[in-house]
This record gives structure tokens, sequence and C-alpha cells, in this order.
DNA sequence: TTGTACGCGTTATCAT
DNA sequence: ATGATAACGCGTACAA
């Protein structure tokens, strides 16, 4: 109905007070007499007064949220981290926008300039490309900006990221106990930081185990997706089984699901014919019909670490930028341990 | 560095004009001549200026954003419908608000008033509560809201969503036609409109062809969680095979996936002991290793729709509010097919 | 074509 | 304890 917007100039006019003392009531009830805070009150309450944040903001220079430019929204581990960060900002009384980027760079960059324009106290970001020049210009005009899930060198800003030449490590080592001697290594684009540093630990512990480089061999995919997932099953299913690598280790749980189903759809049985590793952890990764040995990420502590810091940032004249780094575990189940 | 915010007086300042030409500039950039335009242009650039939305929006008196609030990040169906929600408004040149209530009403009651405060231009809600009275408060103050995903009668706002009753018709006549004549239902809390409606559908389609109701039997879950799933998978892997049902219909495919695991590594093959029909068609769900048959919703356009019914809301003086219903459609995979 | 001035709703300072 | 008033940055009507 009514379109009209009721201000607190309304509110102290009905309450027969002035505008600073309904300011007053809000800001600091302490300082306005028990009388006056009751009709000022009741008369809010009357008129159905919601407070202007535009204006809030304006007058503060700068927003009460943080925002969080996800990666891809449809991968649980990223609302896993979103939820992390919530929290943090919950505790600080902010409220957080989410949006997505969905891995396309024209819509990171116009999610960072909007988020620039709504003067957001910090942004937290997934980066498609983790040295866009954009995120340095942000940052160089006073945005705090906190990485997530990447580490970048410099001190340009926070990182937060978990260790991800150790989940490779862990990953291959795991395999290697299981006494599997070839190996693929499903993932790409090797563009994409976390998916060059899975695959260099990796190699550096199939290298220290005294193996041969030649039985690790990388299948390289186009995206982290289940579809993708699916595409690297077919050729490695396609391959004769003496030359078939006898485990696979994923650069996603999202790849690690694909593959699963379409390895078994294909005849192999799982881990028999072919031993699957995952990485993140996902709630569907123990819920897959194989539940899927994966590497863990601590994905709410990661977001919570990392908006402690755009926090920081903000508040704390003394910040300095610093690079935090999760340490992963490996999570073993039925998908290596038939 | 610079935390200095640079605002359009400053750029005025540096490029020798007023105030006033630096807004043309950005607004109606052909009230001001090629020459100025350059000056002012370059001024902005080399200021590294960036609007105050929050001025704008005080100005204009509402922000440049619609809202959604998720009833649940972590389950894919809601992000598609986010998708489809972002690409209308994305057309309509606003940004969007993502924010999750995660089941929780105290979470989704201090979303939708922040989202009040913002005064965004619409809001998209999955209600916890389908009939809270808050809903109502901010539809009478003048916010457009639709709600998504459930369908509310009456007058007062425009809702969106799919015909679950069909649906779960759709599931059990499907379960029907495969031959089996002892059905559970998996779902819960039966209070969610939807998980009843399914039912109510599952019902008429069982009633329809004569079979009597002891055979249609419910498996009530806390939540439509994959661990849900998992713990109802429990309870049928428990029964004696004799009373156990053939098949078992899911009001969601989470619940479906961890009914799945559950049930095979209790032993029961897919589909043979047990087969199984899920809601909603996410991607996991076709990724299953038994991929699952399902009921596919129109996840994107349900998003579509619903933002575009808040903008027409918004803009246009003879908006009439409206129920929109979609129509599911069965796929039918190796969970039902075996 | 360009400049001036006012108001959007809020907060904070300064008087009273 | 309360009231008056000046900003915050922007958009626009109006004047020049």
């Amino acid at each position: 109905m009514a379109s009209m917007t009721v201000s607190m100039k309304d509110v102290a006019t009905a309450a027969g007070v002035s505008l600073g003392t309904v300011s007053n009531v809000l800001n600091r009830p302490d300082r306005v007499s028990p009388g006056t805070r009751e009709k000022v009150e009741q008369a809010m309450a009357a008129l159905g007064f919601v407070r202007n944040e535009s204006a809030r903001s304006l007058r503060a220079g700068r927003t009460r949220a943080l925002a969080y430019v996800m990666l891809d929204a449809g991968n649980p581990y990223f609302t896993d981290v979103a939820r992390g960060i919530e929290s943090a900002a919950e505790a600080a009384g902010l409220s957080l926008f989410l949006s997505n980027s969905d891995s396309r760079v024209e819509r990171e960059k116009r999610h960072l300039e909007h988020l620039e324009q709504q003067r957001v106290q910090g942004v937290l970001i997934t980066p498609v490309v983790p040295d866009s020049a954009l995120l340095d210009v942000i940052a160089a005009r006073g945005t705090p900006l906190v990485i997530v899930d990447r580490i970048r060198e410099g001190d340009q800003f926070c990182s937060v990221a978990v260790d991800d030449l150790l989940g490779g490590r862990l990953a291959v080592e795991h395999l290697i106990d299981r006494g599997h001697r070839r190996v693929a290594f499903v993932g790409g684009p090797l563009s994409i930081g976390q998916v060059g540093d899975r695959l260099t630990g990796a190699r550096a512990a199939w290298q220290d185990a005294g193996l041969v480089d030649e039985d690790l061999t990388v299948l390289s995919t186009d995206a982290l997706t289940v579809a993708a997932g699916r595409s690297a099953g077919e050729r490695l299913a396609g391959l004769p089984a003496r030359r078939r690598p006898t485990a696979a280790f994923c650069a996603n749980d999202l790849l690690a699901l694909g593959l699963l189903q379409q390895a078994t759809s294909a005849g192999l049985r799982i881990p028999h014919d072919l031993a699957i590793v995952g990485y993140d952890d996902i709630e569907f990764a123990a819920a897959a019909a194989v539940p899927l040995t994966s590497v863990r990420q601590p994905r709410q502590e990661l977001g919570r670490a990392a908006a402690e810091l755009v926090l920081d940032e903000g508040d704390n004249p003394a910040h300095r930028h610093q690079q935090v780094v999760f340490t992963p575990e490996l999570v073993a189940r039925s998908s290596t341990l038939g």
C-alpha cells in the first residue's frame, strides 16, 4: 500500500520531539529520559519506521557490510567457506553480500565495481585470475581486500588458503601406501593455481617414493565440474586395462564424482579396478554410493579467518598484511580402501 | 594506501569545471561538449573516482539492487534458482544481494530487516515459514516481495512455484508403472508445504490406482538433508525384506542421495531391492553412482519469473499480484529402471 | 553548454 | 535532557 517512506523527521513530529532526540533514542538510548524514549518508540512503531541504511552509510562513509565474491556458488565448497565468513561477519554486527562470479572474469569485474561503489567495509574474493590488476586497484584505493583460497605473494593484501602442495602430497602418498604404481592426476586447467599446486605436490610425493614420472600421468580437464569428471572417466575407461592407471587423484570432488559415476557405468569396480581420491571433502563426497576418499580442507575456518583479516585491516591501523595457510587432512573412505 | 575518498566535487575541481558538469558527464553525457567531457573523464581516471552508491540511493530513495533470501545455500537447487534471478537482475541493470537463512527463522528475520533498511527494490524469498507475518509487514510497507517456490493464496503478494501435487503424482505413477506395490514416502517435516504437497500428490496417484493406503508408508525425516536421508536409509534397511517397501519416493534429491548411499552400504541393490525417486534433479542426482530418477523443476525459469514479477511490481503502477505455477517433469534414470 | 543551489535521511557537534 | 544545525555525496531543477 503506502509507498510513502517514514523518516526520523516524521517520527520526531509524531512524537512531538526534535530530530536529534529521535537520533539519540536510536544511537545513545541512555542519553534520553525514559519518558520521551517511550514516546518516541511508540511513534516509531505506529508509523512503521525503518532506518535508511543508505543515509547511514553516506554519513559514515562506508556500509555496514562485508562482501564475498564466490568463484562458483554451485560448488558446496564455496558455500561452506561463505558460512564461515558469515559467522564472523555476524559476530561483528555486519551483513554479508554474496555474489557469484561463476568463474567468469567479466562477471567478477562487474561485481567488484558494484561493491566498490557500495563502499563495503571489505571484500573477500576467490578470484578467477588471482593476479588480476583490478584487485590491486581496489586495494590501492583503500578497500580492504582478502584473497580466499589462494596465496598471493607480495605485500599487496592478505590471503588465506590451504596448503595445496601438502594436499597433493597426502593424496598420492595414500595411494602409494595402498600399493598403486600407476596413477592418473585428473584436473585442469593447470593454469589454475590450486590445480597446479596439487599436481606439484603429487609429483613430489611420487618422486620421493622413487617412482618414475611416466607412471604419474596427467589427464587434463577443461573445468572442475562433474561433467568434466565424466568425460575424463570416459577417456580413462577407454584405455586398455594393462595401461590404465589403477588409481586417480582428482583435483576436486566434483571431478571425482563425475569420474566415479562414469567409471562405474563403464563397468569398472571402485576401488578394485580404479581407486579414486577427491579433494575438498564436500558433503556429497561422503554421500556418494562409493564414499569418496578426499582431502579435507577446513572450509569454515578458512572463511572465518579471512573475514577476521579484512576486519582487522579496516579497523586496526597497525594492520600488517599476512598470508595464512591452513593444513589439509586426508579422509580415507571406501573409494580407496576396498 | 590512500584511504582518502574521491568525490565528484574533487573531480570538478581537478577538471576545472563545476559539480553539475561532472554529474552531467555521468548521467547525461550528451548534454556536455566533447571537450569538457574529455577533461572530466581524464580527471576521474587520474583521481580514481568511484561513484558513491549510498549517496545515489539516498537521493533516489531506493537501491539499484534486488535481494534473494535463500532457504539453504548448500542446496544446489537454490543456487540454480539464484542464477535465474541474477540473469533477470543483470538484464535490468540491477545487482543482486544473496543471503542465506539456512532454514532458521531468526536468521531470515535478520536478513529481511537488513534488506528493508537497504531499501532494495525488491525482495525474493523462499521463506522458512511461508505465512510469517513479517512478510506481510514488509509488503505492506511498500517493498515489492515475491515468494519463491511456494504458493501463497490471497492477494498479498506474487509467488512462483512448481506444482508439487503434480510432482508427487508423477513420481508415484512412475513407480506404480514399474510394478511397485509397496512404496515409502521419505520426507519431512511434513509441516513444510512442499513436502506435504508432494505427499498429497503421491497419495492421490496411489488411490487413483486403486491401491490401499497402508502400502504407501510415510518415513518422516527431520530435515531435507543427506544426513536425514542416511538415517531414513537405516530405518528402511532394518525392515525385514517381506515388509520392506520395494521403492522409496524422497521429497528431495539430498534425501535420496543419503538414502541411496546408506541402502547400498547395507547391501541393498538399487533398483533391484529398492528403487529410488528423488526430487529437484540437481546435478548431483545424475552424477550419483546409480544415477537418480528425479522430478525436475525448471529452476532457472522459476528464478527469472520471480525476478520479473518483483520488477513489475516496482515499476508498473498497474501491477496485479499473481501466482505463477510451473510444471515439473519426471526424469527416469537407473535408480528405477534397473 | 555550464554553473548554483537545494534536498534526500542520518549522525554528531554544539548550544540551551 | 533536549533542540538546532551542519555535514556526508549525489542528482536535478533552474538560472545564467
